[in-house]
DNA sequence: ATACATTATGTAAAATTTACGCATTGATAT
DNA sequence: ATATCAATGCGTAAATTTTACATAATGTAT
């Protein structure tokens, strides 16, 4: 046991970042998750974490956790609880903010770290068992997702800059897990004003080729200035 | 100074736990805020808070809080967020977990604890400044407990057991800041069936009194195991 | 008895949501 | 070339919900 250097008048807990990475391919709706090299959980897979350094905040820390693991950076990042169980870490008293974040999984390449026996994008729908309360944490974050794309176009932050509407669509029924019907959703989305339609449409594919839209970021900040309550879906 | 005894590994932040206890008068919506005796921030105005122990959970430690400050117990907390900036505190890295709390204001007495020089319930209409990040705290409770009361009953912790209608419409009011149609408010709440009109009425008011009501809580359980989205108002 | 303040109920119009039908498009197979 | 096929894009009627009021009922005070 290395020396103990770190003295305080109160009891301090540790505190750690994880973070609840969800990915779309196109398909699916994907989490990071990393194999642990060490113990406590050696083996097991679970979310990325790390403790907080001194002088960083709590989202330069889910920063730095994602920089560590997989170059990613530059990402949405949002604060989603605090988990304080005093027995959910074996070694001592470890008190976690967990940060949810969405991105495309193309747009990264995932290298495991140096604690890690491995780094996999794992479908949502296909979890295993995690070192932890990480399951408790995923659960939680996946019900928050679930709340948060009626209202918010998060979408956005998981497609590629151009989309068409039905994969638009794809992610809508991937992060609910119920399907939608097309026209409706179309109708819904549109009459939003937060898509512009552009003039391309899809290539090479064996069917009517679809058009592609971009998400209208201004038209989406004065509405959220103006308050105004978006229902998506 | 004290004698440090708490030694670590590693630099951990010293946590706290802040309660943002909104309470009901029957007219205004109140927060309970404590006036400093020490150092930083003496005679400030704040919330109230704790450092957490050594083995107690995060919401024990709110519920410490608050049976502290005055007597408080059992009553509903949820976690707000968790405030992290490193220079919040002027001391040292304190990170601080927040909860809220909803109560009648008439079913405590407030009694400052040894640290505090004061201990009130204000009108969320006219806050002092507060120390420490309290003001932006304060505020993140205010926006969660509006957009909260769209969709969970919650008026039901800051009601009576027994209530009318027009009484349930002017909590609505004092946290939304806004008026509200007295007939489509009944047609609202009522539809819903998350209310038992009783046989009972007002006693001597001078006009036509009203009935009182409870809150259904079996019904309102099964809504929401079966997942269902409530929009009250 | 009458005035008054407030509760209780109803209803028509407007707006929104839901459930589909059908024409269009463009690559692929015949 | 022409037909086929799978999926996009547009439209519409019915059902439901929201909104904006009008009016009757009640119990105390004058």
């Amino acid at each position: 046991m290395k020396k103990a250097i770190y003295t305080y008048q109160y009891p301090h807990p540790a505190l750690t970042v994880d973070c609840i990475i969800f990915g779309f391919d196109g398909q699916n709706l994907k989490v990071m998750l990393i194999q642990r090299k060490s113990e406590p959980f050696a083996k097991m897979w679970a979310l990325p974490g790390a403790f907080i350094d001194e002088a960083e905040s709590l989202e330069s820390c889910a920063e730095r956790v994602l920089m560590k693991e997989c170059n990613i950076s530059g990402v949405y990042l949002e604060q989603l609880f605090t988990f304080g169980n005093p027995a959910r870490d074996p070694r001592e008293r470890v008190i976690s903010v967990a940060y949810m974040g969405l991105v495309k999984t193309a747009d990264f390449e995932l290298i495991a770290g140096n604690d890690e026996l491995q780094i996999e994008w794992r479908d949502v729908k296909e979890i295993p068992d995690l070192a932890f309360d990480h399951q408790q944490i995923l659960q939680t974050a996946i019900d928050r997702i679930r709340g948060k794309i009626r209202y918010q176009p998060i979408g956005f932050e998981l497609m590629n800059p151009k989309f068409t509407l039905p994969q638009l669509q794809q992610l809508y029924e991937a992060i609910l897990g119920q399907s939608l019907d097309r026209r409706n959703f179309r109708k819904k989305l549109l009459t939003m004003q937060i898509l512009k339609q552009l003039p391309e449409k899809q290539q090479n594919v064996a069917h009517k080729a679809a058009f592609y839209y971009e998400f209208d970021k201004e038209r989406y900040e004065v509405l959220m200035t103006e308050g105004i309550y978006l229902e998506l879906v």
